[in-house]
DNA sequence: CCCGAAACCACACCGTGGGTACAGCACCAT
DNA sequence: ATGGTGCTGTACCCACGGTGTGGTTTCGGG
């Protein structure tokens, strides 16, 4: 790795970290200079402005979650071959992940920009659209392949469905944030696999 | 009505303006003294900082959407007496609610606040907890008396319900604003009223 | 071994925004 | 007439994002 891109890992860590502990705004370009052990125009040659800095923590998040939910994704392919078995023992290993996290999750990069979108411009906001419409898409694939095998008890949209984890998780996060309960995020995630397992189940039990 | 809370109740009308329309942030102590037409020593005179007007719009906030709740609750009530009904309708009404807001939901001020650290004190985040802790007592109470009549058919926690219930509004107002598509709020709590019908519903249909 | 580009540093400076400090004035009630 | 309430006006401070310019180190390729 060039001395460059190590250097521009660097400031991604240390403002990633402080994002995530402290929210964006409240996040210095100063403080992230002295973390990283470089000057202001360090920093300023390797982000031209703060947008810049936003819209790289933003597509580095993605890349990474990707790979976590992929992982997920291949280990639930190993356990079972049914697709709704999958989709649930996908949501329970998500769960576990997040209830192995001490802290609770540490926060959505993606929900911290979006709640303070009025201080980024066009590129970042284009960006968290990406990344939802990701998600969106990821979850979507993911509970079609249940629905072509159990037809859903109520007539649900399945990009409803998809955006129904999407949503539960970033609202769990915040909520688990606001009232101090880290597990609440795991629990909610169960609370929609609970649906999941429901709405997709035969009806004569 | 006394002189000050005249005053004090224009710059609140005036900030909330802003803040729904721009967000916090994007909303300067300065924009809003020239709005109120008053001056900045003015300002200070009512609120002892940027916090003190946070915490004030927040409490009323919550006492606007408590009110709010209530009619929904009430007028749920006029339409049926079985309580699984009466949150089916609460949830319907909502979304409609919802639905009728021409840009969407305008954004929870408690969201915001829980991804911001340095723009928010301590005060602000209590209030914060306060109102999420609001929301998981009413939906607790409107799911408990549907609980009583009809056993769930899956296992679950009132309290992992009820803040279901909150993750799932927070969590789609943050996809809405994030993907610009101002009825997915509305959507997924129907989703949400989806998983309450299915749960509660017996078993033999 | 030297050159040139890439990767910085040092420093000075600007505008905006939150916030402080304090003196004074107008109005109203007692 | 007097004292509190509700402001105005002015001056000022600091943090922060951001710009600009000129200089210096580092390092790989010819």
């Amino acid at each position: 790795m060039a001395k460059g891109e190590v250097t521009r890992k660097r400031i991604l860590d240390i403002a990633q970290d402080a994002v995530l502990a402290k929210g964006f705004d409240a996040t210095s370009i100063d403080e992230i200079v002295a973390g990283a052990e470089i000057t202001k125009s360090g920093f300023f040659y390797h982000f031209r402005d703060k947008n810049a800095l936003a819209r790289a923590m933003i597509e580095r998040h993605i890349e990474f979650e990707d790979q976590l939910f992929d992982d997920l994704s291949h280990r639930a392919a190993e356990l079972a071959d049914d697709p709704l078995q999958r989709a649930l023992i996908w949501m329970k290993l998500l769960a576990e992940l997040l209830d192995d996290m001490p802290g609770g999750h540490p926060g959505c990069v993606v929900a911290t920009a979006v709640y303070q979108d009025r201080l980024f411009d066009q590129g970042v906001r284009e960006a968290n659209r990406r990344a939802v419409e990701g998600w969106r898409k990821r979850f979507r694939g993911m509970f079609a392949a249940a629905a072509a095998e159990y037809p859903p008890r109520e007539a649900v949209d399945l990009d409803d469905l998809a955006d129904a984890l999407c949503a539960i998780i970033e609202g769990a996060i915040m909520i688990s944030r606001a009232v101090g309960e880290p597990r609440v995020t795991a629990r909610q995630v169960m609370t929609l696999r609970s649906y999941v397992k429901l709405l997709f189940s035969p009806k004569v039990s």
